[in-house]
Formats: C-alpha cells, sequence, structure tokens
DNA sequence: AGCCGGCGTAAGGATTGCGTAAAGACGCGT
DNA sequence: ACGCGTCTTTACGCAATCCTTACGCCGGCT
C-alpha cells in the first residue's frame, strides 16, 4: 500500500512540481489549495504524511497546524518562504515536525520525507477526527458537537473542556490537567470551573442530567468520558 | 526529571556555548570530543536525545550514526558545516532525525529539539498499562478497573492501593511501602488502614472476599496483587 | 487453658468534595 | 450607549469518601 501524502499548497508551479516527483517516489497524493480545503481533506482521508504551505490565501498556515493538532498526530512538514528564525519556532512549537526553507532541494525533501514516516510508531493509532458516545458525536476536526443527529451549541470553554475528554476518551483526567489545558495553568486550583461547566455539559449532551450516562466523574480525582466500545 | 542530551562535538567553542545555552534550557548535559568517545557515554547514560557534529577527527560522524541505530532509536539532530544536499540525505537516510548547517540559529536549535523529545514521547508507552488478573483487568492509563468485563468504581484510595499493588504485580510489598506511597510518610503507622481497605477492595474485586484468589495478604509481613502467569 | 498480636469485618460520625442555582462582571457587536 | 452571550464569583444542600471506634476470629506462645 503506497502511503498517502497530503500536499496544501496554493501555488500551482510547486503543486506541479511536487505532484510528478512524490509520484515516481511511489506516492500516492492528495491535494489541496487552501487551509479550509487542507483540513477536510485531512480529517477525510488521514493521510500518512501533510506538507503544508504556510502562505496560504485564506488563513495562516500556523492555524492549520493548530487545528490538525487538535485532533491529530499526523507529521507535518512545513514548506514556507519564510526564511526567519522565528516563524521556523513558531511553526515547530505549534506541533511542526520539520521546516523547510523555499527553495528546497528535491533529494532533502524526500530524505525528510522517509525521516517524518519512519517516525510514525506502529502504535500510532489512526484516531478518528471524529468520537462517538452513545447518541453523541464529537467532530474535533470541524470543532462541531451534535447529539441524535441535532447539532448542539457550545460556548468556547464548553467546547474545548469537552474536547479535551474527547482527545483521552476513556480515560480519567485530573482537575490539575482539565483546568490547565482549557483554562490554562494559572487556574490550576478553581475546581469549581469545571463542576459548573461539567454541569452545563451535561444539561446540553445529556439525556439525564442527574444521572450522567457518558460525562462521568471520578469523585476526588476528575472527570471521564465514557465513549463506545466500538470505537 | 531534566531531560539528558548527549552533545558529541569536537570545537571547544561551540561546545561550551551550547554547554551555557542548554543548561539556561533546563537540559542536563554529557559531552564528548570523538566518536568512540561518544558511542561509549550513549551506552552508558542512554541520553534522551544526541546532538551530533559530523566532523569529528577519528571518524566519520555518519559511521557513530550507523553504531547508534543497531541497538537504540535515540533521536539524533545532526550539526554540521557541509551545506550540500547529499551529505544531508545520507545522513537522514542513516538514522539522522533532523540536520542543522552551521552557523544554525539558537532558537531554532531549541525549536527542534523540541520536536525530537517530543516524538520520543509514545515511546515511553512501551510499559503495559493493563495488569490482568483472573477476570479482572486494571487499566493504569485510564485509571479503570473492570471485572468480567463490568467497570468497577473505586474511590481515590481503593485506586491507589490497588494501582500501587498493581505496578508491582506478583511481588510483595510491605505494609510500609504500602502506606507510605498511598497515604504519605506520616501513615507509616496506620497498619489498620490497609486491612479496611484491602478488605474493601476484595468486596468489590473477589468473587469470594473471605477466600481471596488474587489481593493475597502475606502475614507479617504485607500485601500482594497475584497477576495472570501470561502477563 | 488462657493470653496476645495480627488480621478481617462492621458501622457511625466528621470532613471533604460535588452539584445546583443565581447574581455580578466582562467583552462584543449593534 | 445598550443588550446579549459568556465567563466568573458566591452561596448552600447533598452525597461520597475517609477516619475512628468497636468487636470476632485465628494461631502461636507462655
Amino acid at each position: 500500500m503506497k502511503p498517502v501524502i497530503l500536499l496544501i499548497e496554493d501555488e500551482l508551479q510547486i503543486r506541479r512540481f511536487l505532484r510528478v516527483t512524490l509520484s515516481a517516489e511511489g506516492f500516492s497524493l492528495l491535494e489541496a489549495t487552501t487551509a479550509t480545503e487542507g483540513l477536510a481533506e485531512a480529517a477525510r482521508h488521514t493521510p500518512a504524511l501533510v506538507l503544508l504551505d504556510l502562505g496560504l490565501p485564506d488563513a495562516d498556515g500556523l492555524t492549520v497546524i493548530q487545528r490538525l493538532r487538535e485532533w491529530s498526530s499526523v507529521p507535518v512538514i512545513v514548506l514556507s518562504a519564510r526564511h526567519q528564525e522565528p516563524d521556523k519556532v513558531t511553526a515547530l512549537d505549534a506541533g511542526a515536525d520539520d521546516y523547510l526553507t523555499k527553495p528546497f532541494g528535491v533529494a532533502e525533501l524526500m530524505a525528510r520525507i522517509r525521516v517524518a514516516l519512519r517516525h510514525r510508531q506502529p502504535g500510532d493509532e489512526a484516531v478518528s477526527p471524529v468520537v462517538r458516545a452513545g447518541e453523541l458525536a464529537i467532530d474535533l476536526a470541524a470543532r462541531s458537537v451534535s447529539r441524535a443527529g441535532q447539532p448542539v451549541h457550545l460556548t468556547p470553554l464548553e467546547y474545548d473542556l469537552l474536547a479535551e475528554l474527547a482527545r483521552h476518551a476513556g480515560k480519567v483526567l485530573t482537575h490539575r490537567q482539565l483546568l490547565r489545558s482549557v483554562w490554562g495553568p494559572s487556574a490550576v486550583e478553581h475546581n469549581h470551573y469545571l463542576r459548573i461547566y461539567m454541569a452545563q455539559l451535561r444539561h446540553k449532551l445529556e439525556r439525564d442530567p442527574a444521572c450522567p450516562r457518558h460525562l462521568l466523574t471520578e469523585t476526588g480525582v476528575g472527570y471521564r468520558l465514557l465513549p463506545d466500545p466500538a470505537a
């Protein structure tokens, strides 16, 4: 099976060039020309690698990396015309695995692609971008939540909290972990926030908020989202 | 615990420079000036990351990578004065994870170090997170316990005690060890707590709490969890 | 036999943590 | 400036957990 590579790049010339080169090297190629299109393709096909141009027309490449990292651990190699060091650092810290400046050599790109693919651990689960729990469906790629097919509106904090639980579905997350990743390291003491927002989530998502079946509380420890076993 | 980085570099200036920089960033540094010395240090201390200069006096850097890869999968970042593309390709294909050309920016190096260490993260999940004993299953990663497929609710102390036994499955843990790791060093005398909570665990987990088959007591010494032999 | 230390069982009260509600504060767009 | 949605703060009733105390059992020792 040929590895599938997703190329997110708006310049036609580079796209055409890479299309030929990557095909010759035995890769199967997906193409996208905008950030939104690229994210959608990544969610639908779960490629083995993403080549990302930072200079996209509709959104900053940085946000593409961040949005991707909200649900996927696919290797990302950035291709950018920006040679400045701060650009590299922010991209790498946002979750990119490598950073090449244009113009780049084909041989080096290929070698770095091989490194990235080699890095992909066999145990690296190809997580689906949508987590299901009973009548709930949490689409981490689209940032949307639905209950029994009906879309549910969540406030930003409500979604962040639910997404954090969904990313580790089945596992217990401590108060500390949740507060740190949702509210930031400074709010690690405010357990009250969690109770309030868990209550709000249960009101919107559970059939009987007083007797939750998926948003479970582990008294004295934290909370967890109980997903469908057939994940 | 500070990550340990092994620096294999013969030039004193660069070594001194990186020593200061890496220490300031919170890393613990090992240093080697030759290939043979570097390989020996890597074998003895198993660092979290290797920074490798290709221009070593006693051997080619390439062979260092190859020798290292014969037994270790530690991330290797190459620091080289060679800008030629074939050099990069051969180094990366030999097993290096990244390649920076001198002179490099400190910020970029730090970012790439963070990438390499982040990448190594899934590697430490090599330990089996689920301990089995008969119809019991203890998932240490999810902090959940099930008996015959049915999830069992445990209070924080009950779980902490069981987890401590499961982490050392098969071995006898003394009263002292258990009390210190679960209740804290101040409660080392209260053997009573152990009896109470072991009884509660047996009620929830054993088929016949009066005749335990997995949560065994070693009279006068401590307790132990008897796991499946096929673990 | 009788005493005693180690172990298991049971139950009650104190403490802590959790869920709910409501009101004030903040930011944002109209 | 106003209203709206959202986030934060505050207060209180309830449930879960934990610690304490008490008692029965078994084996070894005097």
